[in-house]
DNA sequence: ATTAAAATATGATAATTGTCATGCTTTGAA
DNA sequence: TTCAAAGCATGACAATTATCATATTTTAAT
């Protein structure tokens, strides 16, 4: 069993106020899992019973719509904490959580959680401010579905994915996701967004290199995005 | 200045979690608001430094977006509180707060509540329940959104307004909203949301009479909604 | 009570987006 | 290595939705 006090990106969650005890008793209760790329974490209406922290590897939170369509309401990368909002709202989760690459993830059962949040203030408060951020950005998502464009929504993504997960050696977007995917994410056709892709890739302003994609320019794109 | 102990709508907010001294306290920092319909509580990008307890009245959380619509993201009711993010992000408001209807508000600053928060492990277990409760419903509003036609959400507007704020004794809906409000909430422009009333009133899914609109067929409109 | 402004309504039309069909390319399993 | 399946791409077309124009009704201020 590895230790938690050892791990790095236990410092980018709520779980940097935690102290040497705490760190010691959650390393004792912890479970860390292996979890392929594709593979589910958990799936929509799932019980889960604790948190999940992500040593390695993205995964992508999404809900079936009830016209069958995926729809990616965000995106948790290494650092994150994933399940808070069903473990203290005591409901089934809302979303699936579907690992994107392969991953490393830990899980913390719901009561040494609990415990960290009626004993350690500073916890709690890192956990409520993890949650309104998260509340701000699904607003602020709601009104970008609601009242722009599929093409800006795309250029808006493109710059999202460049500047959250960056590029490789290439330049080309570190992170891949399938064209259906990434209409998920936009709340698109598939279609309409390979459609959009082709265009903004004889303009110019992306470059499609197999499935990959590559921002040429960064300007014109984010012009577009509003 | 009124007590906060007598005041009913303490009760169906977080704020029930508070103690008889607690309640004293907040007394003698809160103060209270009339705010007529039309009149903003506060807006977009001010510093709050507090919340509102909703006493009377309903208001709408909007946010312009980029192409000059306003957006509205969810109603408050008494109860509810409001501003509750942005203390606890410490940042200025994401949303625009304006009345509906003439209301009562109370305002209780944040070293206050800070302390319940630290102070009342009840009070800040049911303010992150309350918040996830939103992060859940903006989430689902979110797909709604991508993934739903104009008509299906006006009907589940429809619908949500019949259920949270009820009828008056014509069976017309309560809340009065603007068609260009009601455009606001489904994410659609004006003329579109009046062109599809039309039709349900032609229909004989509901019934407009003057700017007002009943509900006649609440089996097909929650069909229409998906 | 009158009238200007705002809100509601509807038509015409254009733009956006989705759907279905089809072919090509890549991928992964036998 | 091969080949079936999945993913990517594009055309054709239909459906949805936005925009602009204009009329009518309601509201509110003088």
């Amino acid at each position: 069993m590895s230790k938690c006090e050892q791990c790095i990106v236990r410092q980018f969650s709520s779980l940097k106020a935690l102290g040497k005890e705490e760190l010691i008793r959650m390393a004792e209760c912890k479970t860390s899992y292996t979890i392929k790329k594709g593979e589910p974490i958990f799936e929509e209406g799932e019980i889960t019973n604790g948190i999940y922290c992500i040593k390695e590897g993205i995964c992508k939170l999404s809900k079936l719509s009830s016209n069958g369509k995926d729809q990616i309401v965000k995106l948790v990368k290494p650092g994150d904490l994933l399940g808070q909002r069903s473990m203290i709202s005591e409901e089934p989760a809302n979303l699936s959580a579907v690992a994107l690459e392969d991953m490393e993830v830990c899980f913390i059962p719901k009561t040494e959680i609990m415990q960290f949040f009626s004993q350690n203030n500073n916890f709690s408060m890192n956990l409520m401010k993890s949650i309104c951020g998260d509340l701000k950005d699904a607003d602020d998502q709601m009104v970008d579905m609601a009242q722009k464009s599929v093409k800006e929504r795309l250029a808006g993504t493109l710059i999202y994915l460049e500047e959250t997960f960056g590029n490789d050696k290439e330049g080309l977007l570190r992170l891949q996701l399938s064209r259906e995917e990434l209409a998920g994410m936009i709340g698109t056709a598939t279609e309409s967004c390979i459609r959009l892709l082709s265009e903004l890739n004889k303009s110019g302003v992306i470059e499609l290199i197999g499935k990959r994609i590559k921002i040429v320019d960064k300007i014109k794109l984010l012009r577009l995005a509003d």
